[in-house]
DNA sequence: GACAGATACGAACGATCGTTCTATTCTCCA
DNA sequence: TGGAGAATAGAACGATCGTTCGTATCTGTC
C-alpha cells in the first residue's frame, strides 16, 4: 500500500467529506463545496473519483473503516458475552455524540432507504454485519450462561438498535437532557429480559 | 374557510409534495419537479409559498394533519389507558407502512437535527406532542391500573419511539421479513415491564 | 537532468436550482 | 357585462450542480 501523493489528497478529501455528511447528508455532499473548504479545483478533486456516486461509496467505506476502529475493535477487547456487548454499546454511544453530525450510517439509512444502486448495497451490507455482531455477541453471552439460551438473539439486537435510533432522535433532534439517563435505563432492561433467570 | 380555485391547487401542490418529501425529503423537494408533475409553471406553482422553505413548512403542516386523521383522531376512540395505546402504536404501524416513503416526520427528524430553522422548530413541536400524547395515555393507564405508577410514562414514550424507529430501519432498509414479528414482541415486552404486577 | 506518468488546474458544458419580473388568463361580484 | 383581483404562465436572473476536456505542474526514475 504505496502512500503515494494522490492516495494522502484522496485520504483527506473523504476525511472531511465523511465529517460532512453526517451533516448534510450523502447526497447533500457537494464536489464544488468540497473543493473550496480543501482548496483544490472541483476538476482535481473530482478526477479522484470519477464520478459522486464513486465519492459516495468510498465515504462510507472510510467511515466504516474508522467505526470498526473506534467501536468494534476496542469492543473486542472486553470479554466475550454481557461485557462485550456492554463495551460495544458504550462505544457506540461514544461514536455517537463523537461524530459532529451523529451516526453516518443511521442517516444515510434513512436517506438512501428508496434510492436504490451501490450506496444503498453498501448500507445494508454494513447494517447486516453490525446486526449480526450484537447477535453473535448475545450468542456467546449465552454459552457463557449471561443470557437465556432459549431467547432470540437477533430479536436482541434488533431492539438494541431501536435503543440506538431512539437515543439518536432524542439526543439530536430533541435535544433531550434526560437522553444517556433514558437510553441507558432502556439498555439495562432489555438485558434483564435476556438475562437467564 | 372559502374554498376558492387557489386554495385547491395549493391543496393538490401539498398533498402530492407530501408524498414526494416521504421519498426524497424536504430538502430534496424542488419547485421545478412538483411542477411539471402538477402540470403547473414553476412560476404559477412558486407564486403560492413565496419561498422553498414556506412550502416545506406547510408540507409538514400537511402531513401532521394526516397524521391526526389517520393515527390520533381513530385512537383516541379506544378506551382509555392500554387499549388507546395499543390502538395509537397499531395505527402508527399501519401510517408507517401505508406511506410510501414511510413516515415524513421520522425522515426529516434526522435530515434537519441539524439545521436550525423554522422547519426543524416545527418538527420539534410536532414529535414533542407526539410523546407527550403517548406520555399521557400511560399516565391514564396507571390510573386506569393498567400500569405501574411508580414507573414513568415519559420513559415508555421514548422506548416505544425507540421501537418505532426500530421498525422503520428494519422495514424500509433492511426489509427484514420478520420486522413485523419483532415489532410487536418488542412491543409486548415493553408493555409487560410497565404492566402492574 | 530529461522523460513519463501521476496529479492538479481552469474553463466550459448543459442541466437544474430558487427566485423575480411582467404579462396573460381566469373568476366572481357590482 | 364589465372591471377588479386572484391565479397562472413565460421568460429570464445568477448560482450551483456533476461532468468533460485540454493543459499545466509536479514527482519519481533512468
Amino acid at each position: 500500500m504505496a502512500t503515494t501523493r494522490g492516495e494522502l489528497t484522496r485520504q483527506a478529501i473523504l476525511d472531511h467529506a465523511a465529517g460532512l455528511a453526517a451533516q448534510i447528508g450523502l447526497e447533500g455532499l457537494s464536489i464544488g463545496r468540497l473543493a473550496e473548504d480543501l482548496k483544490l479545483s472541483k476538476s482535481g478533486l473530482f478526477a479522484h473519483f470519477k464520478s459522486k456516486e464513486a465519492l459516495q461509496v468510498q465515504v462510507l467505506e472510510t467511515t466504516r473503516q474508522q467505526f470498526v476502529d473506534r467501536v468494534v475493535k476496542p469492543g473486542l477487547t472486553a470479554p466475550r458475552g454481557e461485557p462485550r456487548l456492554r463495551a460495544l454499546f458504550d462505544n457506540w454511544l461514544a461514536w455517537g455524540r463523537g461524530n459532529a453530525g451523529g451516526c453516518l450510517f443511521v442517516n444515510t439509512a434513512i436517506e438512501f432507504d428508496d434510492r436504490p444502486g451501490p450506496v444503498r448495497d453498501l448500507l445494508v451490507q454494513n447494517q447486516r454485519d453490525w446486526l449480526d455482531l450484537l447477535a453473535n455477541t448475545v450468542r456467546a453471552g449465552a454459552r457463557e450462561g449471561h443470557f437465556d439460551p432459549e431467547l432470540d438473539p437477533d430479536q436482541l439486537a434488533h431492539e438494541l438498535y431501536g435503543i440506538m435510533l431512539g437515543w439518536t432522535h432524542a439526543a439530536r433532534l430533541l435535544r433531550d437532557p434526560k437522553v444517556e439517563e433514558r437510553t441507558r435505563f432502556a439498555f439495562e432492561a432489555l438485558l434483564d429480559r435476556y438475562r437467564r433467570k
